[in-house]
DNA sequence: CGGTACATTGAAGGGGCTCAATCCACGTGG
DNA sequence: CCACGTGGATTGAGCCCCTTCAATGTACCG
C-alpha cells in the first residue's frame, strides 16, 4: 500500500508525507494566525491510506463527517438507473470530499479512489466546532467550498455548449491549472491516472469518441495524452479552441474581512 | 413594477410582500431560537424590487455582498465567446443568488431576472457578521449552499448523460419539487415564465428540439407546457422515463447539532 | 395595423453513439 | 521463456439524435 509517488516529472516537489493542504487552501482566502493554524493541523491528524479503486463513499449510505484529499485523485460520479455514469467532479489534493454529498442524510454521489489516496476525516462536530471557535476560519471554508462550486459550473458549460474536442481541451486545462496550483504540475505538463473511459464519463461522451478527439488533439499539435503523460504543446491555441477563461479558477484574499 | 401574483393556481399561497425566505430555508436544518430568527429578520431588511429582463449581476463586475432571493425568478449563467449560452441554475424564492459568482474578485458568471424580483441584499459584512456572532446560522447556511451545490450535480447528469426527452422530463420535475417547497406550485402544477429559448440554454439543447420534446411529452400524456402553464399529468411515468429521484431535495435537520 | 416576440414545423446535414473487432502492453504462471 | 489473460487503446461502419437554417404561424401590444 504505498502511496504512489508523483512519477516522470521533475518539476514536481516530492509529496511530504505530512503535508497540510487544507492549510494551503484556506490561507488563500484569509491570513491565518497561528492559533488558527494549529488548529487546522489538528484537523489533519486523523489520516487514513485508501487503495485505488476503492469507494470512499457510497452513494446511498450515512456519514458523520467530510474528507480533506491530502493526496491521491478521487472522483465523484453518479450512476443512473439505466447503468450510465456521469462522472460530477476529479478531486485532487486539497480539495474537500464529501462536499456537498455527505450533508444529506444518506449521501448523493459516490467517491471513489482513482490512485491510492491519503484521506484526513473531519467529523462533522469537529467542523461545528470550526464553525463556533474559528469564525474566519468558516468564513474561509465557505468560500473555498464557492470556488469549487465555480468549477462545477464551468463544468456544466462543458457538457452543454462545447463540442467534445473542445470538452477535452478544457478539461486538460483546467486540470493542469489546478494540479499546478498544488505543485503537482510541470509548467506544461502533468500526470493524470485516468482511463479514457473515465474521461469519457467525466465529459459525457462515450470512450472511442474521447479517444478519437485526443488523436485530433495530437494531430493538431495542440497536446498529447500517452498513458498518464499530458503534454501540451500549445496551450494559447488550446485555450481559444476550448474557450478556456481561467478567472473561475482564481482564489483571491476574501476583501474587508478584519 | 408590480411584481407578479401567482396566477391561475389557487393552491398557491398569496406572495406576503414581506416574506423572509432565508428564515424557512435555514430552519429546515436547524431550529432557530428566538435571537437568531431576529438576526435574520434583519438580513431581510434591505429589499429592492427588479424587473424582469434586468441584469442582477454581471460577470466581470466586483460586488461587496449576495443576495436573498425573495420572490421571482431568475437565471445564473455564462456566454461563450462564441456567443452560445448555457444556463448554470435558476434560482427560486429563498434561494441564495450570488453563490458562488459573488465570491470572486470579478464575478465569474451573470444573473439575470426572468421575471419582476425581489431581492434582498447581504453585504459580506453582514455575512461576516453572521458566521461570527451566530455560527449555527453559519453551519446552516453552509449546509444550505451544499444543498444547492447537488442540485447543479444533478443538472450535470443531465447534461452528460440523459437523452433531450429525458433532460425536460427531468428538469419539469425537478422545478415542480423545488416550487413546491417553497408554497409556488400546486400537487402537478406551476407557472413557469420561460420561454423554449431559455429552456434550451439550461438543458445545453437548441430551441427547436425543445419544442418538438415538449410535444412529445404532450402527446405521451405525461405533461404539458402550454404558455406558462406547466401541468404534469403522469409524475411517476415521468420520473421513471427521466430517472428522477428526489434525494438530492430533500433538505433535513442537521444531526447532533447542539 | 404593423411590429415584436415567441412557438411551430420542415429539410438536410453532421457530430457523436453503438457495436464490434483488433491491437497492444503488461503481468502471471507454467 | 513463452503462453495466456486482462485491461485498456484503437479503429471502422452504420446510424440516429440533435443541430442548423429557414419559413411560417400566432398572440400580443403600442
Amino acid at each position: 500500500m504505498t502511496h504512489a509517488p508523483n512519477q516522470s516529472d521533475p518539476a514536481m516537489p516530492a509529496n511530504a508525507p505530512d503535508s497540510y493542504p487544507l492549510i494551503e487552501r484556506l490561507a488563500a482566502f484569509v491570513p491565518l494566525t497561528e492559533a488558527e493554524h494549529g488548529f487546522l493541523r489538528e484537523l489533519h491528524a486523523n489520516r487514513r491510506t485508501i487503495a485505488r479503486q476503492r469507494e470512499v463513499i457510497v452513494a446511498g449510505r450515512r456519514y458523520d463527517g467530510l474528507f480533506i484529499l491530502c493526496d491521491g485523485i478521487v472522483l465523484r460520479y453518479k450512476v443512473l438507473s439505466d447503468g450510465k455514469r456521469q462522472i460530477l467532479g476529479l478531486g485532487l489534493p486539497g480539495d474537500l470530499i464529501g462536499f456537498p454529498t455527505c450533508l444529506f442524510t444518506d449521501a448523493v454521489n459516490s467517491v471513489s479512489a482513482v490512485t491510492d489516496i491519503v484521506v484526513a476525516s473531519i467529523p462533522f462536530t469537529r467542523l461545528f466546532e470550526l464553525f463556533r471557535t474559528w469564525p474566519r476560519l468558516g468564513i474561509a471554508l465557505f468560500w473555498a467550498c464557492a470556488h469549487e462550486a465555480a468549477i462545477y459550473g464551468e463544468h456544466l458549460v462543458n457538457l452543454g455548449r462545447r463540442t467534445a474536442y473542445q470538452r477535452l481541451g478544457h478539461l486538460i486545462l483546467e486540470l493542469h491549472a489546478r494540479l499546478r496550483a498544488v505543485g503537482r504540475a510541470g509548467p506544461a505538463s502533468y500526470s493524470l491516472p485516468l482511463t479514457q473511459e473515465v474521461l469519457a464519463d467525466v465529459l459525457g461522451l462515450s470512450g472511442p469518441h474521447v479517444n478519437r478527439m485526443v488523436r485530433s488533439l495530437r494531430e493538431e499539435g495542440l497536446a498529447s495524452i500517452e498513458g498518464r503523460a499530458v503534454v501540451i504543446h500549445d496551450m494559447t491555441g488550446l485555450a481559444v479552441l476550448a474557450r478556456f477563461e481561467d478567472h473561475y479558477l482564481a482564489a483571491e484574499p476574501i476583501p474587508d474581512l478584519t
